[in-house]
DNA sequence: CTGTTAGCGCCTTCAC
DNA sequence: GTGAAGGCGCTAACAG
């Protein structure tokens, strides 16, 4: 910066000025410093300016895993929000409990960014506790903690726009495909679903049936192992609400792996509505991931604006019919 | 830090070797000070020691998108290998054209970051001159340009394997669906497998048919639609060389909706091999996805250890015969 | 509008 | 093994 402002015959105080944006400087003399930056391909040192504002101009997203379409969707829609807002995005994953672990136990975010955005991190309490010691704004998107500025969709709601329809067809043994739980912790959006799931259940009068509600890593395999063990049943499932898209589609594979047919046979319902939902002709709860992503970008942008944010929000969900949902053999549809 | 050494009874500078690792201090005296450290919940301001060490421990990670498997596997691939090694992951999305013009016109990585990894960025002539501005070690993941290290499968061995595959199973009238290049310049992965699919077709003595070689977005509706306009030509190709399982996936898809089979109508061959590829039961040409990202990490690591590197990195990809190829009909399977 | 003066919080010689 | 002093490159008052 010294040589720019050498060249120019100004201060470095000028120069930090013309190139910061800031006020003071007169319009010939920040153009004159821009070029001659520009020339020196002159670029200000982020850490050294962050060093005198206190302000690391960078916000963390950490996400469970990275191969989920949830995750993914969710971190494309962030990145381009904050990045326009001048944050830059660092990027952790906390797959594991042991990565999860270590990830509160050394806090690499804390005096590292600005804010952390946590998307749909399964947290034990003990680590719930530790997150104030972030010591910065956190948002959450995907599910909620108390106290904490959240954003996500009403999980019970959308477990029972499934189980609804599903029930409407005529459907009386359903069967829940859920996630497992990392460290027996439960994890809201599961339990939610679960809520979901029960209720509906409930309100029809269907007996709940532990054996129809299982809970598989979060993966297509994961959903094609839980439909082989629900096959297994003496008395299998006519249908299937999945925790997501991913899942339900992994269940399809193995109901066709054995011959039986989606609807004909078992009819389901996934949640998310991943671009492989529609090419799977799959009836699924659409949840709008990317404006939960953006929406979680702007509450970090406002909230280190400082203005204050609503402290959570919640977005709804809607059915969206396709083909893999019928009413069970033998029965008709009774609109 | 000051707090600390007060409360320990020492130096600031003792405090800073011990807590960085740093050797000259007694065994005693360090974990006097870690302790206090831990009790203050206190962590070295990571900005502060960066301006005083000029490394900023960070890299950047450029991607293209975050929706095709291919960017989102290599970066949960790399990710771990980077934080196990101490450096913070900057991610950067550069979609669109105006999003890459303005990656290298503002060159947000620049000063910012220790090294750069370019995932499959496409990159027009100006942008590669551009990339020395950066003044970073970059290394190339996915695609490669000339004088920097590159880590890459041999796309067009990959396409031959594809390709000779259909040959072998007697196919003659072969298309493929590449993928559009953003503003003319050549994207050497859809050049290199271009490359391979014609020199797949002479060696076998069929003619280059330019309407079996289209090319689409990068998505499963790209795919599907590239579909509908092949099955729109008066002879149709009786099989498929897609880029990406993604791809040949939203082609099945067009096929199932007109009623042909596959592969009894068509058959189709995709790349990468895609969790979703085994469930599609689709023959795909498996690359390296993960190896590659870990290895880009790894090649960051040593050069930013002040190793040399080697520059070019050439992975080697599998067929993996699924269901969604077969003879033509009317063909026998000549082994 | 512009220059001067202090730090921001840490690391790094250099002495002791 | 430990402390003191200087500086990393920038920003933020405060003068002028």
């Amino acid at each position: 910066m010294s040589d720019v402002a050498r060249i120019a015959g100004v201060s470095v105080s000028t120069v930090s000025r013309a190139l910061s944006g800031a006020s003071g400087v007169s319009a010939a003399t920040r153009a004159e410093i821009k070029r001659i930056a520009g020339e020196l391909v002159y670029t200000i040192s982020p850490d050294a300016s962050r060093l005198a504002t206190g302000q690391t101009r960078r916000v963390a997203v950490v996400v469970r895993d990275t191969e989920t379409w949830f995750y993914y969707a969710i971190l494309g829609a962030i990145e381009p929000v904050l990045r326009s807002a001048g944050y830059d995005v660092l990027f952790y994953r906390v797959s594991s409990e042991a990565e999860r672990d270590a990830f509160f136990d050394e806090l690499p975010a804390r005096r590292n960014v600005d804010a952390v955005i946590l998307v749909a991190v399964p947290l034990s309490n003990e680590q719930v506790e530790r997150l104030g010691d972030m010591a910065v704004p956190i948002v959450i998107a995907g599910s909620w903690i108390d106290h904490y500025t959240s954003i996500h969709i009403d999980e019970t709601r959308a477990a029972r726009q499934a189980m609804n329809h599903l029930i409407q067809l005529g459907h009386r043994r359903i069967a829940r495909i859920g996630i497992t739980d990392p460290e027996g912790d439960p994890w809201q959006p599961d339990a939610g679903r679960d809520a979901g799931y029960r209720a509906a259940l409930e309100a029809s009068g269907i007996d709940f049936d532990p054996q129809l509600n299982v809970r598989m890593e979060f993966s297509l395999d994961g959903g094609a192992r839980a439909m082989d063990q629900l096959l297994s049943l003496d008395e299998p499932p006519t249908a299937v609400f999945a925790f997501s898209d991913e899942v339900a589609i992994g269940a399809m594979r193995s109901l066709r792996r054995v011959g039986l047919h989606v609807p004909g046979d078992v009819s389901i319902v996934g949640v998310d509505d991943h671009p492989m939902a529609e090419l799977s002709d799959l009836t699924t709860v659409r949840q709008p991931v990317r404006e939960m992503g953006t929406h979680a970008a702007r509450l970090v942008i406002d909230t280190l604006g400082g203005n204050t944010v609503e402290g959570n929000v919640e977005l709804s969900t809607q059915l969206v019919v396709r083909g893999s949902t019928a009413s069970p053999r033998g029965l008709q549809w009774r609109s």
